[in-house]
RNA sequence: UGCCCGAUGGUGUAAUGGCAGCACGACAGUUUUUGGUACUGUUUGUCUAGGUUCGAGUCCUGGUCGGGCAACCA
């Protein structure tokens, strides 16, 4: 059951607010911003969105939710040089595929870029900002350093009259990248580096994405973002805490500005950090463009498309952002905790299958050649409403390898030499031979059955175990990929002197298993589809590689494996 | 050595001056035709030193530790 209905989120069973629903529900009863609650999702779409977005997104689309207002979706584009369409396209996709809706309320700071400038202007004409010529190395030194006071800019008291003409030129494109800058006139000497004169505009002869060729000015964020939010009509405007120090900028730009009696008020929560994952856009590119993953949406990425791809669902993602909380601590996720997510909502939702990864050849002796007979299985055993299906069962079938051993120790349960197991919905099977190659390896295993102990009809003999097999003449082959952590160490972030964080990868993250046996009810099974092939996992069809003809499936997740646990011992 | 923020079991997160709770993990057991699921139980915590108070995880002061801030990035 999803946690969501008519939008509206139905997990009412949690009786305390995280802090920000603290502030809001304060802001109400203040009789702020006329009740009106009003959040953004403010994306720059210069990559893929990843799991630490995912949080965001739950938690201002939730809030819009929880308090009966609206969330917007806003690009925040305003670096052309590392800004693409293909990104937009795929954060939309994803936000979307979360299960938010922002309805016709998709904007773009560039949409703003007029009022913008207008605001520049009248910043200027207030004697609020200059136009300054200092180069990247003066605007550095002059800047000072957190426990040195900065310098005041040569330039900083050029007449308001030639401010605005120079301002009004770099626009009209003028001037060169570089030659000028539009900086607000605050304070030199403040022990916040923000407040040092910041940048509002620079000079970019770059193609936009969106406004092509209109603009050669481009705002910086701390003027963009805080206006635009204002613009929007935006009340609580939430990011994350490295942006704390920026706040005393975002307020005053409103300071100067704003005119409306109700303001956006910046709140910053602590960021998503996961064990053994990298969640910086630019970390995450690295490994696009150096080919450790093979794109985005590789199902070992913590982007949303990988995720998705890897057969996450988004009820198992926004559960998984309800569970991790919202705090202004420094936070690290075990990775466990997400995996925990994804199996408890596909326990409840994905049909079981069965498959074998390492086939094992199996003959059963005593069963009549040429026979082949029809045995039920049950689809779901958490959702008895999606019925039953047929399995085929006949003289020669495939189990998994692991699940025999020649001299197998105490603990372990399966099938060996002399031991009768049960083929799950099937029959009891008792191993009476061993058929090894000149090598020694075993090749097939050589059973009699008990037609007494057929699934279904009240059989009361009891096995130690249950091993899931799929029927040889009727078995579909398909590739199946196993993804490990990507990372070797939890927190891949920190590398060894001199290297950076690719030092720090799993070289052996993937691994593709060739003519794995499945059974027939799997043919013909949609992209993306998930299922729980018996004792080993959920899978799901692969949506980029998966053909009708050649069947390609991801594993997810494992099931919890407790008998690992006992091996180890 | 400036400014800002934070500190509750292994990991997260609650407790709004009044019994430190929940989830995940770990461990043990029950059930089981998935060594899965479900269920039961156990385990481990308020950074430190003072102060206020009948009472402090919570308020105050000092310290310690951790994070952030010096792109014409966001």
């Amino acid at each position: 059951m999803s946690d969501y209905k008519d939008g509206v989120k139905m997990s009412e069973n949690k009786e305390s607010l995280n802090f920000i629903e603290q502030i809001i529900t304060d802001d109400l009863k203040e009789g702020k911003n006329d009740g009106r609650v009003h959040t953004r999702f403010p994306p720059e779409p210069n990559g893929y969105l990843h799991i630490g977005h995912a949080k965001s997104i739950c938690l201002n689309f939730g809030l819009s939710q929880t308090f009966q207002g609206k969330c917007n979706l806003r690009f925040d584009d305003t670096n052309p040089v590392k800004e693409d369409v293909e990104y937009v396209d795929s954060i939309r996709e994803d936000v979307h595929w979360l299960g938010f809706d922002w309805e016709d309320r998709e904007f773009f700071a560039s949409d703003y870029f007029e009022k913008l400038y207008q605001m520049a202007v009248k910043l200027i004409q207030k004697g609020k900002a200059y136009v300054c010529e200092c180069s990247p190395e003066q605007i550095r030194e002059f800047r000072g350093t957190p426990t040195v006071p900065g310098k005041e800019s040569p330039y900083r008291n050029r007449p308001v009259e030639e401010s605005l003409d120079l301002f009004q030129r770099m626009r009209a494109g003028e001037f060169e990248d570089g030659k000028y800058l539009l900086r607000a006139k605050i304070d030199m000497a403040s022990p916040n580096m923000h407040m040092r004169d910041p940048i509002i505009y620079r000079i970019r002869h770059t193609h936009h994405h969106r406004t092509g060729d209109a603009w050669c000015i481009y705002p910086m964020y701390d003027f963009a973002h805080g206006l635009s939010d204002y613009i929007e009509g935006i009340t609580h405007s939430v990011c994350t805490l490295e942006f704390e120090v920026h706040r005393p900028l975002y307020d005053w730009f409103l300071d100067q500005l704003a005119e409306a009696n109700s303001r956006p008020r910046q709140i910053e929560f602590a960021r998503l950090n996961m064990t053994y994952t990298i969640m910086s856009k630019r970390k995450l590119l690295q490994l696009v463009e150096q080919n450790h993953v093979d794109s985005w949406d590789d199902p070992r990425m913590p982007t949303i498309s990988g995720l998705r791809r890897r057969g996450y669902t988004p009820d198992s993602i926004r559960k998984f952002a309800e569970r991790i909380g919202v705090a202004k601590r420094e936070n690290i996720i075990d990775v466990s905790l997400l995996e925990f997510s994804i199996r408890e909502d596909l326990n409840k939702k994905a049909n079981r299958a069965m498959a074998v990864l390492n086939p094992l050849k199996m003959v059963i002796t005593n069963y009549p050649e040429g026979e082949q007979e029809i045995l039920e299985a049950i689809n779901n055993p958490e959702k008895p409403e999606e019925g039953k299906r047929k399995v085929p069962f006949s003289r020669e079938i495939y189990i998994e390898r692991d699940d025999f051993m020649e001299d197998p120790p105490k603990k372990f349960f399966r099938l060996a030499p002399g031991r009768e197991v049960r083929l799950k919905y099937a029959y009891i099977i008792k191993c009476e031979d061993v058929v090894k190659d000149e090598n020694g390896e075993i090749v097939e295993i050589r059973c009699t059955y008990d037609p007494t102990t057929k699934s279904g009809t009240g059989c009361k003999k009891k096995v130690k175990s249950t091993i899931h097999w799929v029927n040889a003449p009727t078995a579909i082959d398909a590739e199946v990929r196993l993804f490990d952590r990507l990372f070797l160490n939890e927190n891949p972030d920190v590398a060894e002197d001199g290297k950076d964080f690719t030092s720090n990868i799993n070289s052996d993250s993937l691994n593709i298993l060739e003519h794995c046996k499945l059974e027939p009810s799997l043919n013909g099974a949609a992209s993306g589809q998930g299922f729980q092939f018996e004792r080993l996992g959920y899978f799901c069809v692969d949506s980029k590689l998966s053909s009708p003809e050649s069947p390609v499936f991801n594993r997810t997740v494992t099931l919890k494996d407790s008998w690992a646990k006992i091996n180890k011992k």
